[in-house]
DNA sequence: GTCTATAGGCTGATAGAC
DNA sequence: GTCTATCAGCCTATAGAC
């Protein structure tokens, strides 16, 4: 962004001050950056101001000119995260036909959740008090929009008449964010299953949520299917 | 466990050494009892040798004498917590139906991560190091064995010839853990999705897997139904 | 606006007296 | 075995000089 001149020449009163204001914002923008930095190599608990200080070569106090404390920095990068995850869902939110977009849309989910695990981290895993406040505060931010993407597979395929009348997208959506954010959070917290790759996982989950156990033979409980 | 008597009267050398033998465990054992009240009212984060030192109403010092350090008291309260995991899903895992088994073991499941949050916390949200090495150096230990009781649904189900020849009963588990998974640590880490309770998630979540959408209409893609 | 200096916490862990 | 005392380090945040 270009600054615009209020007066014709030399600058003048509102130059200078523009000056300052773009140079303070850069430098707000330079601590994020460097912030962002830190906790997606070291993670998030190993972001302290001192060495946040260190990094942007200020003092201390210096940040605190710009943010109120720790937790809003940390606030300003978790919401930034959640943009991250709504701009990796889109492409697979464009394909026409429901099922393929439900299979691309996990893809990237699971693929955002792998290449960046200590942003994922931080949106989803971290504080709950956080990521719940910027959903339920925040209505129309990155967070519920990509829920919102989501829904939109299974509210289409209801509209197109290809589901049960009763059936619930919000439910079915819930349920298979539900099984990629497990498929991600085990493979980021606890690596425990290592016999199948997490693409392997969201394929099947996938493929399962959407045929049922592969070639189910047997008598169904009543209250199935509905 | 009731003293044996080595010697016949007055107890004498032996009955002294097993006397303090007897009282170090209970020591190690009331450690261990107040760190897991700790956790499980705090958090894993706010166990700290001091605090916990106070609350035993014992020197800080005290407490090396018995562990080695703090992640030696983390791992002991992390093979229980896994130990009370695996108790929680038993009976379910001894209904004879798969399909009925398989419903009262995730709901067992998402039962015990809403009711035992900073245990669950513990074993599957708070140490990667941790509860990966306690799954892979204990091929024994209660993780596995939890596992296995879920992959046991499946292979039942395929040895009694309801599923397709080249159905994996690992992997469909380790879709079926990680959908768990999800909801559980949904709900903990980031109670953004409000409108389902974790117990109807979970209800779908199997009845999906098991079914697939409720009333799919249309063609499927070649490599469907696998 | 930026600095130095520091207050006032917390932490894990240990040396050495008793 | 248990204590006191303490080391050595981390942290957030702020007061006050420049």
């Amino acid at each position: 962004m270009v600054a615009v001149r209020k007066v014709k020449s030399y600058g003048g009163v509102m130059g200078i001050s523009e000056r300052k204001e773009r140079q303070r914002a850069e430098l707000r923008e330079q601590i994020l950056r460097v912030a962002r930095e830190m906790v997606v190599k070291e993670g998030f608990g190993a972001l302290s101001m001192r060495k946040l200080a260190d990094a942007v070569e200020y003092a201390p106090a210096t940040l605190y000119l710009h943010f109120e404390n720790r937790d809003a920095i940390a606030r300003e990068l978790c919401v930034r995260g959640f943009g991250e995850f709504l701009a990796a869902l889109e492409p697979g939110a464009r394909v026409k036909d429901p099922l393929e977009r439900l299979m691309a849309m996990a893809a990237a989910y699971v693929r955002f959740g792998l290449e960046h695990p200590e942003t994922y981290r931080l949106i989803f895993l971290e504080d709950a008090r956080l990521s719940t406040e910027l959903f339920r505060d925040a209505p129309d931010g990155a967070g519920p929009r990509s829920f919102a993407l989501l829904a939109g597979v299974f509210e289409d395929l209801k509209a197109a008449g290809r589901l049960a009348e009763d059936a619930s997208p919000t439910r079915l959506a819930e349920v298979t964010w539900a099984g990629l954010h497990g498929i991600v959070s085990l493979k980021l917290t606890c690596a425990a299953f290592q016999e199948t790759t997490a693409e392997e996982l969201q394929a099947s989950l996938v493929e399962t949520l959407v045929y049922g156990l592969p070639g189910l033979k047997g008598e169904k409980p009543a209250r199935a299917r509905r």
